[in-house]
DNA sequence: GAGGCGTGGAA
DNA sequence: TTTCCAAGCCT
């Protein structure tokens, strides 16, 4: 590692830059408010950091606002009903942190009285949150001295460090750099603004060293290696993936829909009924229809990549009278049907089976 | 430790 | 078009 003059300062640096740069987040108190020493809510901050998760800002910014519109604490949520939850997280992604957060919630109105803990352990202990999120709750919201370590984070330790060994196995050493940073004073305003240098300057491709404030104490910077920092080890290809769903609506305008299973993919959420999703090219798999109908195949194909494997789904669509009797799922009436209570692949399935039927399928 | 778990934007 | 990746957690 380079030697710097000061590394007491860097904290100093980095929160002397924040000040400056900080971006406006709804779940952020303001400049005044900073100064004053004014701590943002808990709740919102424990909201943000779950919708963060693996999740961009600009992506969060529009669901944190309709969340917090429509429960605006966390007594609310807890007393909120599951499907109005999935329903509000559809198309967010990592479905999970929806099903915690309800938990979470009731969670801490249970054992809590309502308030968030500050304590780490007692965050830890709480459904959807884990060592980032812990961390991120206690010194953001409680400004105790907690150390984040997100991907943000990991990547400014191993540039400022030049450590080459790859994630995750740099993990430790990346915490142990990060810990030794950690003011006493700000810790909360100091996590954010690691992360925010991640985010805007220590980006993962092309950064910004040349404005970053710690371009003089920076190895990699020094090293030339900064591009190439962090080291992961290389992931796997994705599989294909193929599937039939069917969409049948009613003479009375409702859709047959069905609440997929809490557990695995898309777990909790609306979506169409249809086959298994296998890893076959010949002989796409068609399931069995969830109702009897003269069902119809809809022209083109829905594609969509998941974390681990790429989708392509047929659509199959029948009108069907108001005697059928579904051996699966159950109709939503046209008046409770949104499309945007789906999840993002349901809801291409759908805007397919529209265009197919004004082109007359 | 490694794999499952979404989505949309950038390069 | 494909790949990479964004403020991770759970099993």
């Amino acid at each position: 590692m380079r030697e710097t003059a000061f590394p007491g300062d860097l904290p100093r640096i980095l929160l002397d830059w924040y000040d400056i740069h900080a971006r406006e987040m709804p779940w952020r108190t303001g400049p005044a408010d900073r100064e004053a020493g004014v701590l943002p809510d808990p709740y919102r901050v424990w909201l943000s950091e779950i919708m963060l998760q693996q999740t961009t800002v600009v992506t969060v910014r529009d669901y944190f606002a309709r969340f917090v519109a429509r429960w605006p604490t966390v007594a609310d949520l807890a007393a909120a009903e599951d499907a109005e939850v999935m329903g509000e997280w559809a198309g967010l992604g990592y479905y999970a942190r929806a099903r915690n957060l309800l938990k979470c919630a009731r969670a801490v109105v249970e054992r809590h009285g309502g308030n968030f803990p500050a304590d780490h352990d007692s965050l830890l202990a709480l459904p959807g949150i884990g060592p980032y999120t812990a961390a991120a709750v206690s010194s953001i919201a409680f400004d105790l001295q907690r150390t984040v370590l997100d991907g943000n984070v990991e990547r400014v330790m191993a540039r400022l460090h030049d450590i080459h060994t790859p994630l995750p196995a740099a993990k430790p050493e990346l915490m142990a750099r990060a810990k030794e940073l950690t003011p006493a004073h700000r810790p909360g305003d100091y996590a954010q603004a690691v992360m925010d240098l991640g985010a805007t300057i220590c980006t993962p491709r092309s950064p910004a060293c040349g404005i970053c404030p710690w371009r003089d104490p920076c190895a990699a910077r020094a090293e030339g290696t900064a591009p190439l920092l962090p080291k992961k080890t290389p992931k796997k290809p994705k599989p294909v993936r193929h599937g039939t769903v069917y969409l049948a609506q009613r003479t009375d305008g409702a859709w047959l829909l069905e609440t997929r299973p809490e557990k695995g993919l898309l777990g909790g959420m609306l979506g169409w009924p249809g086959s298994d999703w296998l890893d076959v090219s010949e002989d796409r798999p068609a399931g069995i229809p969830p109702v009897t109908a003269d069902w119809q195949v809809a022209a083109g194909e829905v594609r969509h990549t998941f974390t681990h494997f790429h989708l392509v789904l047929a659509i199959r669509i029948a009108r069907v009278g108001m005697d059928a009797e579904p051996a699966r799922g159950q109709f939503v009436s046209r008046s409770e049907f949104r499309p945007s209570d789906l999840p993002t692949v349901m809801r291409k399935a759908f805007d397919l089976s529209q265009a197919a039927l004004t082109a007359g399928l």
